[in-house]
DNA sequence: AAGTGGTCTAGACCACTGT
DNA sequence: CAGTGGTCTAGACCACTTG
């Protein structure tokens, strides 16, 4: 199965070479000119093919792999890896192909203030106890449906927040603004019962499943930058990933 | 802060050199001996250190990046990352902490037959319809405390399963003995409560909350081998992830 | 035996950060 | 400015799979 796949290649661009590549593939195997279960060229033609070596190739694939795109097998070769793998099941996740059609979610902020924070918000934020933190509280809605609450506290040394701003801008990219890059983050993702409280927000009855997310988020200096405990409607979010042997 | 960090490399090992590096230094780090916060030297002198090329050094820093255990910053260094975001939140990871911890889990099996599948399970396989498949029904429970009831469709080509070889030994294992390589999984993490029937085989109340997970697992060809769909008591598992930015 | 991906080397130049 | 990680090259040898 030869490729007569085309990929430009901008040796002046800013984008490396390795990430210009894994995203022209990447691509092409999501319109399916590239079918599930086709099978690549080999890594040295292919380097050839578009005239960069093979480590940089091979870092193109790696990104494929990474992404659950190809599948690579010593001795035999590179694989496309068939749809069923990469679509979802029931309508679980809503919330992503909305955001990937191009909807926008938007963002009421319930509560907004500083506050001294409990012990176990300043542990996982890193700092001493009782030190004065943004506490937020956002509903977050999607075409009109509610989806979840999330509740976030941040060191106030993240920079500026306002109320305004929140209600345009998703917390990251206020943050970002401001010159505090994001990454990464680790996560816990469980489930819980709606509260009285919960439902009457989100417009479910009491008892409903509600997915729970906690997330610690972390500068490139590697300074917790956020803390974030979140639930959202079970009947529209759920959590995707891929995972990796090794 | 100068590196006294001990490697010893085993060139004849058939370990790569870059996993046996980025395990010494992963072991250092969750031993203490390189606490968080701390600067690594760069990256020329630590491939002088142990003798190895630049680039198999990188392999193995991305490696410990990718598991967040450290962080880069160009024209800064490598810092060790703070222990909190490696640390889980409430008694969630229970079962994670107990597997690790050496304690087994141990499974009944519910049900083990073979059906003719359904559409949605053919259809997640990758298999024509009406095709025969195992159907698995598993309770799993760790130190007498049930966890999750936990159902799985697998093609027949996998090889021969047995009720007791399923009793004694994780799915995983029996099929890898078989010969066929688990390499990636597909997964789903949501919310549901508990139906009467799931209440009394977990022994909680009926409405209770409990954590969904599909997953589709594919083996290194890149064939869905199987299909599982389980549900967790919410107040003894939820799901950890790492997220990284870019 | 032929073909594939997996690992490794010894350089090079660039982009970014801090002083 | 010096020092760092980020990218890239052009080879080499090995381990594995398949015919």
């Amino acid at each position: 199965m030869p490729d007569d796949l085309q990929i430009d290649i901008d040796r002046g661009s800013p984008v490396p070479l390795y990430h210009q590549v894994a995203q022209a593939f990447e691509q092409a195997i999501r319109e399916g000119r590239l079918p599930p279960e086709t099978k690549l060229e080999n890594e040295i033609d292919l380097a050839k093919r578009y005239n960069i070596s093979r480590p940089t190739l091979r870092q193109a694939m790696d990104k494929l792999v990474r992404d659950g795109l190809v599948v690579r097998r010593r001795g035999v070769g590179t694989q496309v890896v068939g749809p069923r793998v990469r679509r979802s099941l029931k309508l679980s996740s809503l919330y992503n192909d909305l955001r990937d059609s191009g909807v926008q979610p938007t963002t009421s902020v319930l509560t907004f203030e500083t506050v001294v924070s409990a012990d176990e918000v300043a542990d996982r934020l890193g700092l001493p106890a009782e030190t004065e933190v943004y506490h937020l509280r956002r509903l977050r809605s999607i075409d009109g449906q509610r989806l979840g609450i999330m509740e976030n506290y941040l060191p106030l040394s993240v920079g500026t927040l306002t109320r305004e701003s929140l209600e345009q801008d998703g917390l990251y990219n206020v943050i970002r603004r401001q010159g505090t890059d994001f990454q990464m983050a680790h996560q816990t993702v469980g489930a819980t019962v709606a509260t009285a409280d919960q439902a009457e927000l989100l417009g479910v009855s009491p008892g409903s499943p509600l997915v729970t997310v906690q997330r610690t988020a972390l500068d490139s200096s590697g300074t917790a930058i956020e803390f974030g405990d979140h639930v959202y409607r079970a009947d529209l979010y759920s959590y995707e990933t891929t995972l990796m042997n090794r």
